[in-house]
DNA sequence: TCTGGGGTCCTAGGACCC
DNA sequence: TCTGGGGTCCTAGGACCC
């Protein structure tokens, strides 16, 4: 009789047992599969095709260095190797090639790293089916129905959660021969806290007893949702642990932060959570995107500019076409040189899917944007979604067609 | 040697309607 | 010659995440 069955404790809620699971390293593990004489060295993945590795006539393979690299790219994923050189995501390519001038230069190759992702979820959800995806390398688990979770073995009362959690781990590793670290306690918001305690190949259990001891000595940049600016914002209230957050007076929070981050701050900082996992949802909004290899004028580049436009409104409708939806909202993203971003965007009376007239719309939008500046980034995006064949939007209410600028109306 | 590409959610002002 | 209140939609920007 397990003892959500005691009449004694039909009172108690169920305890809720959330794991989340994180791929250790997941790009550049990846790749190590395939080139495995490559273990333990400081491998970068990261850029834009051009440095593939080839192999020679005596079967060995020849590398690129991260010295090589010239251009705009950042690095995708590095290995513990690479990061105890001072190498971490989201570090262009050249800076890194600084710190680590030696350390291979792989390209991203994202069909082999979904082909993976498909595998380690399958393994994950013939033990425990109610996951939510977050991406390509992580998913949240709701492991509270699962068979045995809620049962104590021997005398350590959490050893059914940590079998299941064990087996999680035995069973992505047989599909994949990859590495994953679990975190496991009461919520999503610990548990994503919990999964990067003890990396890589971790397994941490946490429950709310243990908030005071691993939570709250940690610096509050580990909240999912307090990001640099937020952190920043923080630090000059003195606050840099999650201690420092949870002992915060609330009132002051929402002062400084505002009604509903402020209070949800707090929150964060007690450990408390109570979003469920969510099995499916639909997407808001699809897009394309490109940086080019140099800055870009309106007028000096004029035609190039044009067909990566072009380029860009053909791959979204395709990427409509191929995912089953129609779009309203059409926008567009500029980046200038400088880093300056700027966005516009135009709702129709009805939702489009075809490249002609994404095109046509999206060069509606670029008309309202001062083009003196050079560009680096040119985007298109979709919103509004809608499946073919579902009802039509409500009755809209089209807004007067912006002013566009004189001086662009021959741009595009 | 700066800073990819794909997303989500929130805020805030103005339009517009009842 | 002065002036409501609420609700929803649209747009732009920004923080944040993987």
């Amino acid at each position: 009789m397990t003892e959500l069955e005691r009449p004694s404790d039909a009172a108690a809620p169920p305890r809720r047992w959330i794991a989340h699971l994180d791929m250790d390293a997941f790009y550049a593990s990846v790749e190590l599969l395939r080139y495995p004489e490559l273990k333990g060295q400081p491998v970068v993945i990261g850029g834009r095709r051009m440095h593939a590795p080839r192999t020679l006539e005596d079967g060995s393979r020849q590398y690129a260095r991260l010295r090589d690299y010239t251009g705009r790219g950042v690095v995708t994923t590095s290995t513990y190797a690479a990061r105890a050189l001072g190498v971490y995501s989201a570090m262009g390519l050249m800076k890194a090639g600084l710190l680590a001038p030696d350390a291979i230069l792989l390209p991203t190759d994202f069909d082999s790293y979904r082909h993976y992702s498909r595998l380690f979820k399958a393994a994950v959800a013939e033990i425990a089916p109610v996951i939510e995806d977050r991406g390509i390398d992580e998913i949240y688990i709701d492991l509270s129905a699962v068979p045995g979770v809620h049962e104590p073995v021997g005398h350590d009362p959490l050893g059914g959660v940590r079998a299941v959690a064990r087996e999680i781990k035995n069973s992505v590793s047989r599909a994949t021969g990859l590495s994953c670290s679990i975190g496991i306690t009461p919520n999503k918001l610990l548990s994503k806290i919990a999964s990067d305690l003890d990396k890589p190949d971790g397994l941490t259990v946490l429950t709310e007893e243990d908030i005071p001891t691993r939570i709250w000595p940690l610096p509050v940049r580990r909240i999912n949702g307090i990001g640099p600016k937020a952190a920043a914002k923080l630090e000059t209230l003195g606050i840099q642990t999650i201690a420092e957050l949870a002992a915060a007076a609330p009132a002051m929070l929402i002062e400084r932060f505002g009604r509903s981050y402020g209070a949800w701050l707090h929150e964060a900082a007690h450990g408390r959570d109570e979003r469920p996992v969510v099995t499916h949802s639909e997407p808001v909004s699809i897009s394309r995107e490109t940086t080019f290899e140099r800055d870009l004028h309106a007028r000096h580049d004029r035609e190039l500019l044009g067909r990566i436009f072009t380029e860009l409104c053909e791959q979204l409708a395709a990427d409509l076409q191929r995912k089953g939806y129609l779009g309203r909202t059409v926008g567009i993203k500029l980046r200038f040189e400088g880093f300056r971003t700027v966005t516009r965007d135009q709702t129709l009376a009805l939702p489009i899917q075809d490249a002609a007239a994404i095109r046509q719309a999206a060069g509606q939008c670029l008309k309202r944007v001062d083009l003196s500046q050079r560009l680096r980034l040119l985007g298109v995006r979709m919103a509004s979604l809608s499946r073919p064949g579902e009802a039509p939007p409500p009755p809209a209410r089209i807004a007067r067609p912006a002013q566009a600028r004189l001086e662009n109306l021959s741009l595009f």
